[in-house]
DNA sequence: CGTATTTGACCTGCGC
DNA sequence: GCGCAGGTCAAATACG
């Protein structure tokens, strides 16, 4: 309606745009350093150590193989949040999205919404949201690439950290951690087709207790949540993660491919709980039990497992 | 008026 | 090589 094709056919903004798409991908996927990664993100520097320690692998990486983060969330709570969650409502993380594009999936009667940073021009950072086939009351989001810049000083909710971090990194979100979802993983779990829509430990627990500990550790984390560096978690879980990551155990049972796949949900109470430090970053979905560290997992977090997969084309 | 969302078209990767 | 599905773009539109 809005566009006829012939505006397309005719103009070459076609290949320009993709030109410098690509070119802008490829900085960031080639090279581990792009300029925007390398300098500027406060959070570069440590990253850049773990992203070369990290990847073996800046091989050619096919789309499907790239790695992502993905979260699923009760759409109860984004409800609570958000109204809009008619179709797909973004869980409100603390950074500003920006909706640009939104698809239906094949075999899902729900569309995905695909979602880019916008606090940051530059910024790599995206997500999707989608709703769960398998359980329409959860909503997966899946995040790709981290962010470049440091946390939104804009949208609702930074006065809380404000005060908390003044300069501290940006949550690097996801880009690091590979973490994946599959709704296999959900409806493992439980073959829930009335299930309640909150995934709990029960939920997780039940199908798989090695992937559950395991999870239930990983995603437990460290703790960060206390700490008054409101970001440490962060890297903590990012760390974590990736640990799983490396974990055989986890990559055998889980998915077995090169995709890890791992979900998370948030209780309402942990909202509450998590209410306390005001917004939360996206990752904040990840953890939904704290306090339970596990030692183990102390050791066996590596700073350097971040995932290359930001870079790579997406 | 500026920003965010919607939406159809285009592009790429992958499977057959 | 072709077709499909997923991912992205950007004009049009809605909203503040």
């Amino acid at each position: 309606m809005r566009k006829h094709k012939g505006k397309y056919q005719e103009s070459t903004r076609r290949h320009t745009r993709v030109k410098e798409v690509f070119s802008n991908m490829e900085d960031h996927e080639e090279h581990d350093n792009s300029p925007e990664n390398s300098g500027e993100s406060p959070t570069s520097d440590m990253f850049n150590d773990m992203k070369t320690t990290s990847t073996s692998s800046t091989l050619k990486r096919s789309r499907r193989s790239i790695q992502k983060r993905v979260v699923s969330v009760p759409l109860r709570d984004i409800e609570g949040s958000r109204l809009k969650s008619e179709t797909n409502a973004p869980p409100s993380d603390s950074w500003a999205w920006r909706k640009y594009g939104q698809k239906p999936i094949k075999g899902s009667p729900y569309p995905r919404g695909y979602y880019r940073c916008s606090s940051s021009k530059g910024c790599p950072a995206r997500k999707q949201v989608e709703r769960s086939r398998t359980d329409p009351t959860m909503v997966m989001v899946t995040y790709s690439c981290e962010h470049n810049h440091p946390w939104p000083a804009s949208r609702n909710n930074n006065h809380h950290h404000h005060h908390h971090n003044s300069a501290a990194s940006p949550p690097p979100a996801a880009s690091t951690t590979t973490t994946t979802t599959t709704e296999e993983t959900v409806s493992n779990s439980d073959d829930q087709e009335e299930d309640p829509p909150l995934i709990t430990k029960q939920s997780i627990s039940e199908p798989d207790e090695k992937f559950t500990s395991t999870l239930d550790q990983v995603v437990t984390g460290g703790p960060f949540v206390t700490s008054s560096d409101q970001f440490g978690w962060c890297y903590d879980l990012e760390s974590t993660t990736s640990t799983m990551l490396e974990s055989p155990l986890m990559a055998g049972d889980i998915v077995g491919d090169a995709d890890m796949a791992m979900i998370f949900s948030i209780r309402e109470e942990d909202e509450s709980l998590f209410a306390d430090l005001g917004e939360l970053p996206e990752c904040t979905t990840v953890f939904r039990r704290r306090g339970i560290i596990n030692e183990e997992e102390h050791h066996h977090r590596r700073p350097c497992n971040l995932a290359p997969w930001c870079g790579t084309k997406g």
